[in-house]
DNA sequence: TACGCGATGACAGTCACTGACATGACGTGT
DNA sequence: ACACGTCATGTCAGTGACTGTCATCGCGTA
């Protein structure tokens, strides 16, 4: 019973995950209890837990990346070869961040800096995996084909996200699918 | 006198480690709690934390995959290349498992069914891809190979370590070291 | 106005983990 | 043999992550 704070203030999802964002940011992951979350986005801890499963999902949740991934691999054109229709779902899911760079930035550096945060996020990836997988299958391609495609995509993503995300790379900013394609043909010369 | 005889009963640890895996195999992870684990080794719970950081660990703790995997980067001949040398070391990880194929099926079984598992499981994959960059830089390989190059020989090593404990291939085994090197040629065809 | 529905608050309880302190076994020196 | 130091372990109290249960509140609807 927070003063001014009515009981049904809307949007009380998004006020707890810019809240989880900036005190995870302030004072580290660690130091940080759901009491302290649900507090500043003016809920009790007990909501808090009614909206995430657990305390780091507050940091995921949101964003299916692996639908998104999952789609764009059924788009592909019918003549791509399994390689080329994994690169496209990594390209589908790649623009739901395309025009959010400094919030993908921000996230990923408290990310990297946890390593139960490093956990989730690790776990998300193997559900793109999966999805991308599901989707090949989907196209006719082989179980080993589709395995390992899948895989070395979602590699590419995670590889290109981080050069991307990179604040080494401020001066010529290349689009998140562009470091994808890059960083494919790199993987592709390299064996 | 024998190094790292245990006060009382010996080998404390090995006897949570195996009884974890057995109560995780018998009712699931869940429905097992640290104080169960400890009590079936003979111990108690305080003993369990002393001995493992987290619940989690007790199933990847003792088997250093990730130095392994350093050491046989920098054991490849002078001449190879990035991919080959990183191939080189998931090997010599692969030797690590190489005699125990039934334990780590079980638990590989176990750790698939259990999403925190999981997160665990795939944050140790992603040490062993830090420590092939390591050993990729330290043999002069620059950054961005360095990276798709640990990033992509992980991928195969874990693709080809479930291929390896897949219970549909009883029949004529080959090694893992085999199956390693037969996954990244099925890559190398992929692209 | 009465009613139902869905989101929230309040509270108690379990379990994962941690710090502080006591105790038991063992090795060593005398 | 005896005292002492050391180290793994036992004991206990405490915090924080989560869960189940029930009461409460705001809003739409008959």
């Amino acid at each position: 019973m927070l003063i001014g704070m009515g009981r049904w203030e809307p949007d009380a999802r998004g006020r707890m995950q810019r809240a989880a964002l900036e005190l995870f940011a302030e004072r580290g992951y660690e130091q940080t209890s759901a009491g302290d979350i649900a507090e500043r986005a003016g809920v009790t801890e007990r909501t808090f837990f009614r909206h995430f499963p657990d305390k780091r999902e507050v940091l995921f949740a949101g964003t299916p990346m692996d639908e998104a991934m999952h789609d764009g691999v059924l788009a592909a054109p019918e003549h791509a070869t399994p390689h080329e229709a994994a690169l496209a779902g990594m390209c589908a899911g790649a623009a739901l961040l395309e025009e959010r760079r400094d919030y993908a930035a921000l996230r990923a550096r408290v990310v990297e800096a946890t390593p139960p945060l490093r956990e989730r996020e690790l776990l998300k990836s193997a559900a793109m995996t999966a999805a991308t997988y599901r989707a090949l299958r989907t196209r006719g391609v082989s179980e080993p084909v589709a395995d390992l495609a899948a895989h070395s995509a979602v590699t590419v993503f995670r590889v290109g996200f981080l050069r991307w995300v990179d604040a080494r790379n401020d001066a010529a900013q290349q689009s998140f699918a562009d470091i994808i394609t890059a960083t494919a043909a790199e993987l592709r010369a390299l064996m």
